[in-house]
DNA sequence: ATACATGCAAACATTTTGCTTTGGC
DNA sequence: GCCAAAGCAAAATGTTTGCATGTAT
């Protein structure tokens, strides 16, 4: 599994993503969050905010079964995290990849940052790009000629990252 | 589920998508994909055919749950079917889509064929979409940067669709 | 004849559901 | 006190594996 890496794009180049947020700022992030969520009618549960801190904390896809087995969700039940996340994602905060195989992965949401990954098919590493692409716009023409609503867009490279590329035909 | 279409984008429009393939040309199509594996050392055997075919005739995203229970592979092994696609996808010949609803959609690759969709997050039903964008440049940029090798894209839209959007908040 | 592909059955992992208990408001 | 949320346990679903059998080469 290959460091975290941020590739940015136009123009080409790859970086060391920091693959924590600091806490203060994501204290914060969670405060704001669930102020957000109670006034949709969520209540402030020990579950929710520590399913909201870890997600913070670490600011990238994680799964269901790497959210039950972390700390400040200690051993809390799958039941409650999965039912939270059905939530989170249907409020709108939490966003669902379909990335990988076995697993969904869901990445909090903060506006303004970048939501595009590369995954490696050898041994499932990912690593976040930055693409200039402009497919917000293009969400919003399928809007205007379809009868679609709420359309957003997952975009994900599939790829051997460097650490396997050694181990693969 | 909606009726299947395609969405053009740039100019933005919706259309009926034929959904099957005319037989002959489906069969020709196998015949080329099973010659090109046969140089790669596959055999030639009744499940092979018969899931190629499957997926030539209705050339879109198939799950291995759709493929188990389809004609032409009548009750053949889910476990046959599993190994199948496997061996297919690492032979380049079809494609995996994320998760959606649970399991994985496959995809025979036809070159020059349209491969990205809009899915409804309310019923599962899919479009295609035709988005004029230039993610291959992205691709070949990656690799450029960044020592990553074989980067391919999946670009999935998600919404809700015309039929579901009364039943959606 | 040999090796690969299949069928069968069981194991495995993930996700969902029904119902009871807890705790936020 | 009321009702949404969490806990608990079990079921449903999708996927993978081991091994015996069949079949393409």
């Amino acid at each position: 599994m290959p460091a975290r890496q941020t590739i940015k794009i136009r123009p080409s180049r790859v970086r060391e993503a920091k693959c924590s947020v600091p806490a203060r700022e994501a204290a914060q992030l969670v405060e704001r969050v669930i102020e957000h969520l109670r006034s949709q009618g969520f209540r402030r549960t020990e579950a929710l905010a520590a399913l909201l801190t870890h997600m913070a904390l670490r600011h990238r896809p994680v799964t269901p079964g790497e959210l039950a087995h972390s700390r400040p969700l200690a051993e809390r039940d799958q039941a409650t995290i999965y039912r939270l996340l059905m939530k989170l994602e249907e409020a709108g905060v939490v966003r669902r990849h379909g990335l990988h195989r076995r697993t969904s992965h869901f990445e909090l949401i903060i506006p303004g940052h970048c939501h595009d990954y590369l995954v490696c098919k050898s041994c499932g590493g990912m690593a976040q790009v930055d693409v200039d692409h402009s497919l917000e716009t293009v969400e919003r023409q399928i809007e205007a000629g379809s009868g679609w609503r709420r359309v957003q867009h997952e975009l994900d490279f599939f790829g051997v990252c460097p650490e396997c590329t050694p181990n693969v035909v």
